[in-house]
DNA sequence: CGGTGTGAAGCCTTTCACAGCA
DNA sequence: TGCTGTGAAAGGCTTCACACCG
């Protein structure tokens, strides 16, 4: 029996409900941190399940996972409470719940806008296809990459984004642009369609309601780690 | 003036101290999700500077940053006030105190450890040396890449870490191996001196208290992308 | 006036600690 | 007995709202 989750004030639902219908609602959402410590988990649990052990108990997920015990039973009670008192979880059985609520048992199609340095690392990037991701297009505005070939893919143009996103139903985008480009490809990419935008590029970049955006900028972790190694000196 | 800031609480200091002397005790800690939004103040700062305007209020900051006002002022408010009320922040006098509290004034020798797609493109990443950064070492544990051109630059072997780190400096390193090998890399550096670690290997790392470390992992982010996206479509 | 600086309230997350169960 | 599941406490972050001041 798999219970259906209900994901913050999107704005996806009517506002005014029945409060009625509210409360019978299974409304079982799952913190935002929690979320994104289950591909902590689901990492752990892939080693664990190598070694063919059949339970794991919260304190050793926990030391695979870099966290602590308490917060690995709270995280893994948001799910479901599918451990067994005096025992552990199940592995098997975890990992699934897991897949499961990562929608890793569907197939990810993703697309790459911008192929500079890392635009091409990362189209070549083994293990970035790690389970369900598969690179199905990679997009450039620049005429000059359109038809070089990367690894075993060649570079589309940015025009034809929304027939490649709909022909490939491309759920998720990666920005890998320059700062400049970065805004207007995403709203391109909203426009066609996407729903999910990884952002590589070193800007802001915003979207309308109900489509998410993450971002991983190295200058920022490099000036952060720089603020601590400053103070730390200074002592 | 300057005043001295501290950090977590770290035990550096001894446990039980005074009452009286706390309160009289200079305490201005940065809370982390302040330093973590820094960089991107300083990156708005830049923007802002460049169309030679004197002044910004937090409104336009926030919208530059991509956060909201109150948090801006809040956020600045732990570095001192150095706003005007009724004008806003002098640009280029915040922008001094912020490169100031990131470090940015000097130098950092930055080590990347690793040149599988992704290291050679860190490596060659222009950017990413935005403002005090500076590579200085590119280093492999393979025999074959040892020696190997990349930019301008080349590969050196893992076994000479010791002295690279000490003669050039290097705070700061980069981690862009296998997952398998991270944590050992990351033993290395540390007993080299290394203080400061970003990690690009889809691996658990770590370290003893007194070293900073943070990670980024292209999987991770994929995988909570997916979260909401299935989530999404369920309804 | 207009916009900062900041207590106070509210929300989210983490941690604690132990009841409850195999 | 051992380990999960979870209320409750603690801590940290965000947001509010307004006093204060140039």
């Amino acid at each position: 029996m798999h219970k259906r989750l209900r994901l913050g004030g999107h704005g996806l639902f009517p506002a005014g409900r029945d409060p009625e219908e509210r409360c019978t609602t299974d409304e079982r959402r799952i913190p935002e941190a929690t979320v994104a410590r289950l591909p902590l988990y689901y990492r752990a649990l892939v080693e664990v399940a190598e070694q063919a052990v059949g339970t794991v108990s919260s304190e050793q997920l926990a030391s695979l996972a870099g966290v602590n015990a308490a917060k690995v039973r709270k995280d893994l009670s948001y799910l479901g409470s599918y451990g067994t008192r005096g025992v552990g979880y199940d592995v098997d059985y975890l990992m699934r719940e897991i897949t499961q609520e990562l929608g890793l048992t569907q197939d990810w199609p993703v697309l790459i806008v911008g192929l500079g340095n890392l635009g091409r690392a990362l189209a070549n990037y083994r293990g970035f296809g790690a389970r369900g991701f598969r690179i199905v297009a990679l997009v450039d505005a620049d005429p000059e990459k359109v038809g070089q070939c990367i690894g075993e893919m060649t570079v589309e143009t940015l025009g034809d984004l929304p027939a490649i996103v709909a022909e490939r139903r491309v759920a998720i985008a990666v920005i890998a642009t320059p700062a400049h480009a970065a805004q207007e490809v995403a709203d391109r990419l909203v426009e066609a369609g996407v729903r999910s935008i990884l952002n590589f590029a070193p800007a802001v970049v915003s979207v309308p309601e109900g489509v998410s955006i993450r971002k991983v900028d190295l200058a920022t972790e490099l000036q952060i780690l720089a603020f601590y190694q400053q103070h730390r000196e200074h002592v």
